[in-house]
DNA sequence: TTGTTATATTCGATTTTTTGAATGTATCGC
DNA sequence: GCGATACATTCAAAAAATCGAATATAACAA
């Protein structure tokens, strides 16, 4: 067992913190949240053009906080870890928000197929368009 | 109770982390840990210059991360919450670092005052020089 | 095969963060 | 008061992250 100067174990520790600090990626890992979300849902919920979403999932990707399911044309992402949320929530908390405030920004809904217009619109009634 | 944009939220949510998500500052807390740490301890620690590490104090304290209690010329820091802590055991679970690697980053001596050459070189034989 | 939709990637310009150098301030001892 | 020590702050250059525009790929449908 080597011994690692400080600086490079904290490294290592401070790169998932990396990927996840961020206002976009936060947004994004909320919405997946315990569930799953393609591009075109995160597309129609934050409003934002698709590669820039497409950029962020391919940082948190890379970070290992992501994992992606194809499934035809689209692609489900979905926490890879669920103590992410925890970690999110640690922060929440610490910058001043109740957890109940947090909580009612994750998203909780397990394994749905999407139900953003574009997936699924037949879900959205039309008179609501 | 107004709704608020994500993105704003979010941004709140990542304000900590932000502070957090840095080598430096994770060594520099680590160091901290359950303790106190004075200015001259991280420097003889960490053997970085002192304006550096003031830099990244400044921050830390500007996130509401650390506090400091000044006594005589020394200036003692420590975790203003400890869950900070576990933000960072979370994160370096993440990054696969074991629990156990990482407690014995964590300095846990409560409340002695500071051991580093400058501020007690009693406390250090001679002979280990 | 051709076109369309869903998503990914590359490339630069802009903005932000990091970090070193220099300097400022507070406390102590004399 | 003066000098020394412990720490803070400012400033600017270098490094890195952000974000938009353009382009690429993969799957499906006709």
């Amino acid at each position: 067992m080597k011994k690692q100067p400080i600086l490079q174990i904290s490294k290592q520790i401070a790169s998932p913190l990396n990927a996840i600090a961020s206002p976009q990626r936060i947004a994004i890992l909320l919405l997946i949240g315990k569930g799953e979300a393609c591009v075109c849902h995160l597309e129609a919920s934050l409003g934002w053009r698709q590669a820039y979403i497409s950029q962020h999932l391919m940082a948190l990707r890379k970070a290992d906080i992501l994992q992606d399911r194809r499934e035809g044309r689209y692609i489900f992402y979905s926490l890879k870890y669920a103590s992410i949320l925890d970690l999110i929530i640690a922060s929440a908390t610490l910058s001043g928000l109740s957890a109940e405030t947090v909580s009612t920004l994750i998203n909780t809904q397990v394994k749905l197929s999407c139900e953003c217009p574009q997936c699924a619109p037949a879900l959205v009634p039309a008179e609501s368009l």
